[in-house]
DNA sequence: GTCTATAACGAGATAGAC
DNA sequence: GTCTATCTCGTTATAGAC
């Protein structure tokens, strides 16, 4: 009995990792705004009546997909960050920003899923938050290392830019000076632009060595937020 | 003779405006990749094959529309920057970046139609380039006014990107120092960042005073670049 | 010459009866 | 779960109005 149960689940979780499967390749196809639960199924073999039963709506085949992007460059992203958990500040941001430009170039739609344009008529719902926020997070640790450390030399801020500041600090920068806080948003914000230009053919006849310009690029990023130069 | 000629013409042009207008109108709703020939002509009471004497593909209608958008955001810039010509170096580029983020929140799906995901099948012909490039150049001009003034102070540059470097001198930065071209191109993508970021929601709960926050950021994001804090 | 309309193609999506 | 009848799409050929 606990046999039969053990079987089904697992048949289960193969049946759902098919049809994410398939739905990743459709991405890649045809984009997200395309993606149509009719099309997985025929390509299964299945018939699209029985997909209900493992994601209740298309929408919620597309929430897992992007829970699935987003964790999978965070894990890219949290694993080269362990590899180098001993070095420096500026050289544990530099392996995060750049594990996550290579997951990008590695996975150029699933990317385009969670930082490209929203799909027309879906929103995402909060339960994608947790996995959104992983590479945040990771950045946020560095800098609160470097702080700890007193390797980090606070950026200056406007006495207009304060509260919202304070607020950022109280609501996930925990720790970190309020400039930091702002300017790590900002950075974060701005390493994205970076992928994204390259990913997104911005680049074309512009920047040629892009994998130097990038590790450049994202060490200034760095310096920005405070983090010291060793 | 020349009545009638002027008339076609006009009529021409006014077909086409309103064949633009209604794609555009598509856009919003269903997104580029769903942009359909035949969904225009019917709403606009026509038939699908009189647009082609038009565009003479589906691809050939997103490529006026992104043309027109790139123009449309172009424009605006240089109006903005003209509006302060007289101003510093600072001043004029916050008001570019200014300029460019208060288009992009009010023609937000034109802006993902030029920096949001890439259609799937859709590649844009080179004839996009000169009106892709009209903000780029702007921001140039700003760094090339500050330079020729002795209001730039010059970013340090390693040894190994100086060829590439050079190469972007020549190739669309010419009379920059080649540390302030490097730090340009990414100042220009990490501009897109910010607003990118703020358009497709990754600044919810994250970011609350967007237009301030916004204004601090490209401000270092200009003095990254060397431009005098004055 | 310039335009629009009709009809058709091959491919694919979709709704509903069974 | 299957099948079919009816939609959609981009695109082309053709014929006729202005």
């Amino acid at each position: 009995m606990s046999t039969t149960q053990g079987a089904r689940a697992r048949a289960r979780i193969e049946v759902t990792a098919a049809i994410k499967d398939e739905a990743r390749r459709q991405l890649a196809a045809e984009g997200a705004a395309k993606l149509s639960l009719r099309a997985v199924a025929r390509e299964l073999g299945m018939v699209s009546s029985a997909l209900y039963r493992y994601f209740p709506s298309r929408d919620d085949l597309l929430t897992a997909l992007i829970i699935d992007a987003y964790d999978s460059v965070g894990e890219t992203a949290e694993v080269a960050h362990a590899k180098v958990a001993d070095a420096g500040p500026l050289r544990r941001w530099t392996s995060v920003c750049e594990a996550v430009r290579g997951w990008a170039l590695a996975h150029p739609h699933e990317y385009a899923l969670i930082h490209g344009s929203p799909v027309p008529g879906y929103v995402a719902p909060e339960t994608t938050v947790p996995s959104a926020a992983r590479v945040a997070l990771l950045l946020i640790g560095i800098a609160r290392g470097a702080h700890q450390a007193g390797m980090l030399t606070e950026p200056s801020l406007p006495a207009d830019l304060h509260p919202e500041a304070e607020r950022m600090v109280e609501d996930f920068a925990g720790g970190l000076p309020p400039a930091v806080a702002v300017a790590l948003v900002a950075a974060w914000a701005e390493l994205y632009g970076l992928i994204s230009f390259e990913l997104f053919g911005q680049f074309r006849r512009v920047v040629e060595d892009r994998e130097l310009f990038f590790r450049h690029a994202v060490r200034r990023l760095a310096l920005g937020v405070g983090l010291a130069d060793v």
